[in-house]
DNA sequence: CGGTGGACCTGCTGGC
DNA sequence: TGCCAGCAGGTCCACC
């Protein structure tokens, strides 16, 4: 479900309904995430005001009053959503926050590949979720140049490359999918034979179908939505994210898959080279 | 260094 | 109708 666009257009949806709000009760369902939940830690979040929401890769960071941020990872599966404080817990619903104001913004994550937990903020960029992460794609650092930088002297196909997290954050499957497609390139391609001009491309390429998806409410191809239920509709623009066997948008050709480190790839075997 | 395969999970789909 | 294989938006690890 969710690369940077989804995560980015939950943290909109969500800011200005969060921003000042404290969080009077904190529920912790079921632990047993792939990285348990700490009650302990969580609980402690009670009494506590939110500040504001910001963002890093996938990650989403609720900042709160005294130092310290929730963050929180959606994994393949995870929803966070407002709901009326009233309305029954849902399956696979792990955390309850409950504000004032009544309402509650729930954590649901069937796969439970999802992550909660709190880290003082001042110390999160060294927090061991953060340290290693790459390039902030929407931030303005990201560029042919750096790209390029980056991936001198390396080997390897080029998809890998975008999705390795230590490089480029936030970028997943289906947006460095699309992101192939629209450079020309072929995820294939060793980084080792990319050139500069191609660099750039692929870095624009990137930043404009992260915005592209951002201003089109995020993909949903099962279940994602904001944080207020809306789904989004950068589905209907895909390219070739699961298109296999239809043509290409640019040139007709039946768009491909392969499969890259267990990870099913999409392009054009035409014009994507 | 890189690449693969598996692990962690549940749920949905399509083919038989 | 029911069952089963295959697949899914992410990370992390061991191993070659």
């Amino acid at each position: 479900m969710p690369e940077l666009p989804e995560i980015e257009v939950l943290r909109r949806s969500l800011e200005s309904r969060l921003a000042g709000r404290t969080i009077a009760a904190v529920e912790v369902h079921s632990p047993r995430l792939r990285e348990p939940l700490d009650r302990k830690r969580l609980s402690n979040l009670a009494g506590r005001r939110i500040s504001a929401l910001g963002r890093r890769g996938k990650y989403l960071l609720i900042e709160l009053e005294h130092a310290e941020t929730l963050v929180i990872h959606l994994g393949m599966s995870g929803r966070l959503t407002l709901a009326d404080a009233a309305a029954p817990r849902e399956a696979h619903e792990h955390l309850t926050l409950r504000l004032d104001g009544g309402e509650k913004l729930r954590l649901r994550d069937p796969r439970r590949f999802g992550a909660a937990f709190v880290a003082s903020t001042a110390r999160l960029a060294r927090d061991r979720h953060f340290r290693d992460l790459g390039l902030e794609p929407l931030s303005g650092e990201l560029d042919g140049e750096r790209l390029a930088v980056l991936a001198a002297g390396r080997r390897g196909p080029v998809k890998s490359f975008l999705m390795d997290g230590r490089l480029v954050a936030g970028v997943g499957n289906i947006y460095a999918t699309e992101a192939l497609f629209r450079a020309r390139i072929h995820p294939a391609r060793s980084v080792a034979r990319i050139g500069r001009d191609r660099w750039q491309e692929l870095a624009s390429s990137v930043i404009v179908v992260l915005e592209q998806a951002i201003v089109e409410g995020g993909t949903t191809i099962n279940d994602f939505t904001d944080g207020t239920g809306l789904a989004g509709e950068f589905q209907m623009v895909l390219a070739a994210y699961g298109r296999e066997g239809e043509a290409c948008p640019r040139c007709r050709a039946p768009i491909r898959r392969l499969v890259q480190a267990g990870r099913s790839s999409f392009y054009c075997p035409r014009c994507q080279r």
